[in-house]
RNA sequence: GGGCGCAUAGCUCAGUUGGUUAGAGCGCUACAUUCACAUUGUAGAGGUCAUAGGUUCAAGUCCUAUUGCGCCCACCA
């Protein structure tokens, strides 16, 4: 296809944009002592990673936040880097090596690793390429990943001041294991979600007398085989008699006795449940409390294992099926009933999780929660919507200790080290230690286990930093204590609902633990990127938008914008490929406009000072109107950033310049396109909108103002607009009175536009118009701006009929001439309007003295708090205003 | 079991501490193509703001209850 001038193509511009960008160093950020920081970290994406709508929508609100603030001449920092993912890349190596026909064991620990490192070199840098395509500026130069040398000496360090504080501890629990990834996992891991299943009914017969028999009630009839107990509810009366009682367990052949807890509940199945120590979270807590046997009846890989008798290396699956046939052929199936059970689902793999007995590191998280909660109650750190930190408070009030050790090979090793001869002593020690301290053994060696993945996330606001070497210079030749100093705590953390858990509640308590002070001021949660039926975007569903498609077809612009004007706060967003037409034909509305701008435009103009010359000219009502909207634009987009409303100044942004600037700005300048204070109007308010459009799109942005206002000639500075200074707020040229005007004159021939499609003049024929006006200032307007009717409504002649002219018909069509007859304001009973308006400022100045009254009420002035107060003041001054509003209206229709 | 969110035009959704005539995009109808842009322009149709009460001079907005949908957390075997 042949471009077009006509049409902006993204594809010509933006890489070359961000090659520029880049190459010129202008998204480097350094302590500068003159200069306010403002700084974000990235939430690292996995090195696994391609680049999602979830990605795409996160990093360009990013994005937008590090430009607008770089604009304001802040010092912006925006920390990128990736993630090492454990498990996920695990996974994924173990895939491709799977396509060779090996296993990770085949290769054995050290050659596995080597693997997944050459995987990491070749594939893992694929996402940040995806995020420069987006146009994140991020300080490359600063780029981490989780897993570099210098931040696993920060992994190791923190490991061993938590263990030194007696933070970290061993123990052997039911936990949520994974057997297709075969790892413990932490409850945050494993996410719960319905299933439909059954629910058994088995009969355990007594052993005193096995014609009679305890059924028992379980979704899982495959752990029967590790049973230990039955147990019942101590006041439940059906069983008393039996509670001590034993039962020989089925298949099995194995006496076990019934005993009784308050835990069981008596109206759940039959009242007795069989307790499985070893395979079930309460189970085990039962075991430990009543000194029961824990017998794990399955492999790490959820096949049966030696103490499952006949079952042995059958699948879990499989063995419940079989064990279900072998009961019902001893008759001990009393039924099957359907049942939704919820169950723990690994969160990388989707594998049902089995809970299972196994030794694993611990953190102890009550100590360092308590801070955590702190900071959040005492406002030091703002959730943006407020109401996840209700979500936060809940979830740290009831922390449980983390699980920490993985039985993977990718990932962190944990720093601690056996004595193989006295097995005496555990250390904790970042390096291999010389000897044991017990026994002096040399025989020493390293726990095989590795931490958690987001045990090193948890430490990314200030681990990037390469914290806690702070007086020895970095890698990257920078010294870490003036980075910290300057940059943290970091200004706002932006990112999904489902990691507030995983990683934001963790980084608050490891920034409080280990820098003494929060990691981020605000925390701004936005929502989950969804498909048009509301289902979460994912592969398998097949439902995914990549957004690199809409990059190459529509422009990173388009992309940016679209997904920002339809993200409220915090809702969830829905996507459908149309969305992005929006985008797209913005970006080509703006490169039109901008065209003809530039193309009439006299560069003459561009020196001249704005605020001095609207002090000096007469300006007409259009210029007046457009300078004034666009200040006010400026006013409601700043704060509407400042509150994370992204949306909001999107579209005021697009309303701004599409149907005010161009629709109505540029028709009823064009004639006069020439004139030497359109030219610097407009000239004026296309380079300022674009400079506050920036953030939102970079690309066709920079490609403009490089066009308006970069001369031919080539400078020795890198000239951008990405480091042009964000226009001030003019308040003085803000009139409301003029945009109000402006507004009323746009009615008018809106109207006139209306009667002419309706009785169907085509636009060539002019027509006389006949106006008759309601109020002197209507009046005014009309004559004033006679020229723009003219103009934009395609008036050949245009009268004013006084009170008494009324003509019989109000609109009409006359002769050959055309002559059209309209009412300003419609048709109005006028008497009627009086009375309305007479009500209305009735109301409103009762409402104002009961205020008054309120105000000046001692008691209430007392009591209430100093909020309530001053919302009173401030309502009863909008009051006023209102009511003035209405005195206005109402002597202009006294006045007709 | 607990918590949170949503319900506004045919569709998808905005609507800020209550305050003029409830908005946008898409879709629909009619007209317009030498004029920056058909990825366009002009005009139009389309709403008992889920339901029922309440607070207020004033409610889409605040309170209470109800209905429907969605999400999160929790040890219902």
């Amino acid at each position: 296809m042949k471009s077009s001038l006509k049409q902006y193509n993204p594809q010509q511009t933006e890489d070359a944009w961000y090659r520029y960008w880049s190459e010129n160093s202008l998204f480097a950020a350094h302590p500068n002592s003159s200069k306010e920081p403002f700084t974000i970290v990235i939430p690292p994406p996995n090195v696994t990673g391609i680049l999602h709508m979830g990605h795409a929508l996160n990093n360009t609100i990013q994005d937008i936040l590090i430009r607008y603030h770089r604009m304001k001449q802040k010092e912006c920092l925006w920390m990128p880097g990736t993630d090492h993912a454990g498990i996920a890349t695990q996974n994924v190596v173990e895939k491709t090596i799977a396509k060779e026909g090996i296993k990770r064991q085949d290769l054995g620990r050290e050659k596995f690793i080597e693997r997944v490192w050459q995987w990491k070199e070749e594939y893992g840098s694929t996402i940040i390429r995806q995020l420069k395509k987006l146009g994140s500026s991020c300080d490359w130069s600063r780029i981490r990943f989780t897993m570099d040398q210098e931040y696993s000496e920060t992994v190791k360090y923190v490991f061993i001041a938590l263990w030194n504080k007696g933070l970290i501890y061993r123990d052997n629990k039911v936990i949520n294991w994974c057997p297709r990834c075969q790892t413990a996992l932490s409850d945050e891991e494993a996410p719960h979600h319905q299933v439909e299943g059954h629910l058994y009914y088995l009969r355990y017969p007594l052993n005193d007398d096995p014609s009679h028999y305890l059924v028992v009630a379980t979704t899982r009839p495959e752990t029967m085989l590790g049973d230990t107990a039955v147990a019942v509810n101590p006041k439940d009366k059906r069983y008393k008699k039996l509670i001590g009682a034993t039962i020989l367990l089925p298949l099995m052949n194995r006496e076990i006795k019934i005993i009784a807890d308050p835990m069981v509940d008596m109206k759940f199945g039959t009242g007795a449940v069989k307790v499985t120590p070893a395979h079930d979270p309460n189970d085990y807590v039962l075991g430990k409390k009543h000194f029961l046997e824990f017998i794990n009846v399955m492999h790490p890989d959820a096949r049966m294992n030696e103490s499952a008798g006949k079952y042995q290396n059958m699948d879990r699956f499989q063995a419940r099926e079989v064990i279900l046939e072998d009961l019902k052929e001893k008759q001990l199936l009393e039924r099957t009933e359907a049942h939704v059970l919820s169950a723990g689902h690994c969160y990388r793999c989707h594998t049902i999780i089995e809970p299972y007995l196994s030794w694993q590191w611990f953190v102890k998280m009550k100590p360092l929660a308590k801070p955590a909660i702190e900071a959040v109650k005492k406002g030091k750190i703002k959730f943006y919507p407020r109401r996840w930190t209700k979500v936060y408070l809940n979830w740290m009030e009831n922390i449980q200790d983390w699980c920490i050790s993985r039985q993977i090979w990718w990932g962190h090793r944990i720093p601690l080290w056996y004595c193989f001869d006295c097995k005496k002593e555990v250390f904790a020690s970042a390096t291999q230690p010389d000897a044991c301290r017990a026994c002096g053994s040399k025989n020493l060696i390293q726990d095989e286990n590795v931490l958690d993945t987001w045990f090193s996330s948890w430490l990314w606001p200030f681990a990037t930093f390469y914290w806690p070497k702070l007086k020895e210079k970095s890698p990257r030749g920078t010294l870490p204590e003036e980075d910290l100093k300057y940059f943290y705590p970091t200004h706002v953390l932006v990112t999904a609902p489902e990691i507030i858990f995983f990683w934001v509640a963790r980084m608050i308590m490891a920034g409080l633990e280990f820098m003494g002070d929060i990691p981020f001021r605000d925390v701004y949660i936005h929502g989950t990127v969804r498909d048009i039926e509301g289902k979460k975007m994912s592969k398998s569903l097949g439902n995914v938008i990549n957004p690199l498609e809409i990059i190459n077809e529509y422009g990173a612009c388009a992309l940016r914008f679209s997904l920002i004007s339809i993200t409220s706060q915090g809702q969830d967003v829905y996507l459908s490929k149309e969305r992005f037409e929006q985008g797209r034909n913005f970006a080509n509305k703006i490169w039109n406009a901008s065209r003809f701008i530039i193309t009439h435009l006299n560069r003459c103009v561009i020196s001249t000072d704005l605020c001095v010359f609207f002090q000096k000219e007469q300006l007409s009502l259009a210029n007046r109107w457009i300078l004034s909207r666009f200040y006010s634009l400026l006013k409601a987009v700043e704060k509407n950033l400042a509150q994370y409303r992204f949306n909001e100044a999107a579209n005021l942004l697009y309303g701004f310049f599409w149907h005010e600037f161009c629709d109505w700005y540029l028709e009823i300048i064009k004639p006069d396109i020439a004139d030497r204070q359109n030219q610097i109007v407009m000239y004026k308010v296309l380079e300022k909108f674009l400079r506050i459009l920036h953030p939102y799109m970079p690309f066709v942005t920079e490609e403009i103002w490089q066009k308006l206002c970069v001369p031919a000639a080539p400078s020795q500075e890198p000239l951008s607009i990405m480091t042009q200074t964000w226009p001030h707020i003019q308040e003085q040229i803000i009139d409301k009175k003029v945009e109000k005007q402006a507004e009323n004159l746009f009615a008018i021939i809106s109207q006139i536009r209306n009667m002419r499609a309706n009785l169907e003049i085509p636009l060539e024929n002019s027509v006389t118009v006949s106006l008759f006006p309601h109020t002197k200032t209507h009046a005014m307007l009309v004559v004033q701006n006679k020229r723009i009717l003219q103009t934009l409504a395609k008036i050949s002649s245009l009268m004013i009929l006084e009170k008494n002219q009324k003509p019989s018909a109000t609109l009409s069509a006359v002769t050959k001439g055309i002559d059209l007859y309209l009412h300003f304001g419609g048709i109005i009973d006028i008497a009627k309007e009086k009375g309305k308006i007479e009500t209305k400022i009735a109301q409103v100045k009762k409402s104002i003295s009961s205020k008054e009254q309120r105000l000046k009420n001692h008691d209430f002035l007392k009591k209430a708090p100093k909020e309530v107060v001053e919302k009173e003041t401030e309502s009863k001054r909008t009051l006023e205003d209102e009511l003035k509003r209405l005195e206005t209206i109402k002597e202009d229709i006294a006045g007709t």
